[in-house]
DNA sequence: TTGATTTGACCACT
DNA sequence: AGTGGTCAAATCAA
């Protein structure tokens, strides 16, 4: 498990002298492909190494966890929601590649923090008996956060958070130069699942997405959920993948909004099926994924595999500090 | 053909 | 009554 580990560095390593080099690079085609080539072929090898550690053995996670210091009582979770388990991503699992996006998020507002704001509704739903029934303010958990915009390709839409959702209307708001979107999980029909967001650019800074998320999804709790392995073992797994967040006490660290605006997604099975993993446009049809996706790290697809719409993940992760 | 998006209307809530 | 959230028909796109 430690080569492992080191290969990541390695490879955080390497795109980070990428980074630091990119404006020559940016002259060079040839040698940026070969540069590139050698991360996604170490982060390739890594992956597949963790994944069949993870999936033939479970102790290789304790000691994967111990090695990045994951408080023990992380690993007694006995479950996890998915928008937690993003949350949790973007907002603690930077460790091991603090040192790559530290300066890419050079380019990111300094004033743009996650709101891990949490409100409950006072109000029951009341369930209409008209013709027309309308579901409306159940108690439903809302969770805000700012997540910034593309820095290329679409910058009107906002980033991928790692689910599919289906946009099911948009309105004007009062006060609001820009109007708010309403989504849906897209597999709110198939698996019953009640996630929804809204999303909102703000007045002062339209780079800057309000994301307001409701309810949690279950479409990856399903049965008939298209996965292959149970996916509370997988959530379970990939919160004890994550690094602590207490590691970084006093302020979020500034990476870790950077990659709250990243999909970093896992897509189980290997090399087949690489789905995007990282888009400018947001939440794009979910026809291009096969059901829910999983938040790990797997820098080599977030770099290199987001073949659709505008994002472009080497940019994602390099973006230039010119707009 | 199927699924996603758009958009006007409906309705809950304050 | 005003505002915001949702519905659903029409339209678009793959």
């Amino acid at each position: 498990m430690e080569d492992v580990i080191n290969s990541i560095h390695h490879a955080c390593a390497l795109a980070q002298s990428i980074e630091s080099d990119l404006p020559n690079l940016a002259n060079q085609p040839a040698r940026l492909s070969l540069s590139i080539d050698e991360i996604v072929k170490i982060l390739s090898d890594a992956k597949e190494r963790i994944m069949l550690l993870f999936q033939n053995d479970q102790t290789p996670l304790s000691s994967f966890s111990q090695m990045m210091m994951i408080p023990h009582e992380m690993h007694h979770q006995p479950q996890m929601d998915a928008i937690s388990m993003q949350e949790l991503l973007s907002s603690s699992y930077t460790q091991t590649t603090d040192q790559l996006l530290q300066a890419a998020m050079s380019t990111i507002p300094l004033d743009v923090r996650t709101l891990p704001e949490t409100k409950m509704m006072g109000k029951e739903a009341i369930v209409a008996s008209h013709s027309r029934p309308r579901k409306r303010k159940v108690d439903v958990e809302k969770r805000t956060r700012m997540v910034p915009a593309p820095q290329f390709g679409n910058t009107e839409m906002p980033p991928k958070d790692g689910f599919t959702w289906r946009k099911y209307g948009q309105k004007e708001i009062l006060g609001s130069k820009y109007p708010r979107c309403y989504y849906r999980c897209t597999h709110q029909k198939l698996y019953g699942c009640l996630a929804k967001k809204q999303v909102q650019r703000l007045n002062d800074n339209p780079s800057i997405y309000e994301v307001t998320y409701r309810g949690n999804h279950t479409c990856h709790m399903s049965s008939t959920a298209p996965l292959s392995i149970p996916p509370q073992q997988l959530l379970l797994d990939m919160t004890q993948r994550t690094i602590s967040p207490q590691l970084s006490p006093t302020t979020p660290s500034s990476s870790t909004l950077w990659l709250s605006s990243i999909n970093v997604s896992l897509h189980r099975g290997g090399s087949g099926g690489i789905a995007p993993a990282v888009a400018g446009a947001s939440d794009g049809p979910s026809t291009s994924r096969d059901g829910a996706d999983y938040p790990v790290v797997d820098m080599a697809d977030v770099m290199f595999n987001n073949g659709n719409c505008s994002g472009n993940g080497i940019e994602s992760l390099f973006p230039s500090t010119e707009r």
